[in-house]
DNA sequence: ATAACATATGAACATCTATTCAATTGTTTA
DNA sequence: TAAACAATTGAATAGATGTTCATATGTTAT
């Protein structure tokens, strides 16, 4: 079992990590940062079936690291705010740094 | 299955979250944040079985997230380098600040 | 060597979860 | 209204994974 209303912290940043920590669904988190991107164009881009997709972005909803918006047919997905952005950002910067090996 | 030698980037970045996303492990690896801790006064201070920290220890340690000191019979754990720290202590003070909460 | 302590490891199990497929709901156009 | 398109949802399944228990390995004492 996964969550309750108001966690202790700890507890919510793990629910953060894993639902991170699939790599389809990060794919799919990296795809709608920052520019709203509509669940077909996700699948095609990604090549991932349309159901898949929609799956993992309801969870990813549910945690309110991404954010729907509709128009029209489409809803357009993106990451939810400021916050989920930066540690994206943050997180990409961090594994471009040049890994100092020790041993 | 979860890993390649040299993976691409994401991959890398989900194998991370994945390991950080369990609760018990990510418990373990703030009680070594910084500061080396036996496993033994890992499993008293979090109330679980050696066993079961050290299960979790091998998975960190093998993803480079802690490093193992061998003092005498204990083995000391820490998280395995400023990257790792650094991520940690961001992601803390992320969940730190207020969300704002849109509805 | 034996004993006591600390950690590690393997197997077994139960739970969780990512994926697929089929069916459904919602939206626009004809 | 129907048809076409987009997205969602539910059930079913196969594979992954956290936990426990028992056993083994390693280390320091006696």
């Amino acid at each position: 079992m996964a969550h309750s209303l108001v966690e202790n912290p700890v507890s919510e940043l793990a629910d953060l990590f894993r639902l991170l920590g699939d790599n389809t669904r990060l794919r799919i988190v990296l795809t709608c940062l920052d520019k709203p991107i509509a669940v077909n164009d996700i699948a095609s881009k990604l090549d991932l079936s349309n159901s898949l997709v929609s799956h993992h972005l309801r969870l990813l909803k549910a945690a309110r690291i991404v954010k729907a918006d509709r128009h029209g047919k489409q809803v357009f997905y993106a990451t939810a705010d400021q916050h989920i952005s930066d540690i994206l950002t943050n997180m990409l910067e961090h594994i471009a740094e040049p890994h100092p090996e020790a041993d």
